[in-house]
DNA sequence: AAGAATATCAACCGCTTGTCC
DNA sequence: GGGACAAGCGGTTGATATTCT
């Protein structure tokens, strides 16, 4: 006899969510807590499976999400933790408050990539692309940046290559590269250079997790709402490493009946109410 | 204006890990 | 020790939005 699958599939709901079985989750969650995610969906009234149930709560209804684009700040330590911990975006999420583990996931799919592909980083082993190949694929990209910063700089990229130690690291062109026009780019091979040369891991984390409670902290008291597209969340959260986690726990709970009752005051739950009803109707 | 191409991101799937008995 | 189960994780998919031609 096999393994017994997390859900019983047969009438189930797949698909986006509503905003009716947002709030049906929300209020479950908010009244009963999580203990066992596969009851949640029976209990709350959902036609989902408890896997499901916990993606939408972690990755849109939480109410610490902090919702919005990636800094520069936010996209470079995203890179520079990437080259140490890998496609491990849980433990990348980790350094990032709010941020998801999906959110991250897709920013580095999306975006990230792309921007070390135009550095000749290859995104999969941080390693340097073949500059030939590299060149090749980024000329008209290359081009087209330098056109419109109105100069011809001979722009190449920076070769990544492991030292003795291991470590990865950047090996300077012959042609060493001007990039003072290109800012942006500058901080990122640079990051790369620190993190993958001779960075002291450990006071990096540390750093990390001093930099994220500081800011942070000064959010503490935040109860501010915003709303995008469908979805509802608190900018930043009560996460602070120095609480206990008995406060942290108390301040959680006063965060979440905060967040609820600002998002009641923000939305007519009556229009859920009348959706109920035409629902019932039809 | 319309269709095609591309980008974005929520959600799903299946595997792994951790915990309990 | 090992089986069963829930939760967690990362890869992938597909729907929607946006941009391009």
């Amino acid at each position: 006899m096999g393994r017994q699958p997390c859900c019983d599939k047969v009438g189930l709901k797949r698909g986006p969510w509503t905003i009716e079985e947002d709030h049906k989750l929300m209020n479950f969650i908010l009244n009963n807590g999580i203990h066992c995610w596969r009851v949640v969906p029976k209990l709350a009234g959902l036609l989902r499976c408890g896997k499901s149930c916990r993606l939408r709560w972690i990755n849109y209804l939480r109410p610490d999400l902090k919702r919005g684009a990636f800094t520069e700040t936010e996209e470079d330590q995203i890179i520079q933790l990437h080259s140490c911990l890998g496609n491990r975006w849980s433990k990348i999420a980790s350094h990032f408050p709010g941020r998801t583990d999906n959110e991250i996931k897709n920013h580095w799919n999306t975006r990230i990539k792309k921007r070390l592909k135009l550095l000749g980083v290859d995104s999969v082993s941080n390693k340097a692309i073949d500059p030939k190949e590299s060149m090749e694929d980024n000329k008209e990209i290359v081009t087209d940046i330098s056109t419109e910063l109105g100069q011809d700089n001979g722009l190449e990229p920076k070769l990544l290559q492991d030292d003795d130690n291991g470590n990865k690291g950047f090996e300077e062109l012959s042609n060493e590269v001007e990039l003072s026009a290109f800012d942006e780019t500058a901080d990122v091979l640079e990051n790369y250079e620190m993190f993958c040369g001779s960075l002291d891991l450990g006071t990096f984390m540390l750093n990390q997790g001093v930099s994220n409670s500081s800011t942070i902290s000064s959010n503490n008291t935040s109860a501010t709402t915003t709303t995008t597209n469908s979805s509802i969340s608190v900018e930043e959260s009560n996460y602070n490493p120095s609480i206990s986690i008995g406060d942290r726990s108390l301040l959680q709970q006063n965060c979440l009946q905060q967040w609820v009752e600002s998002v009641d005051s923000m939305l007519s739950w009556d229009g859920f109410n009348n959706l109920e009803q035409d629902l019932f109707f039809f």
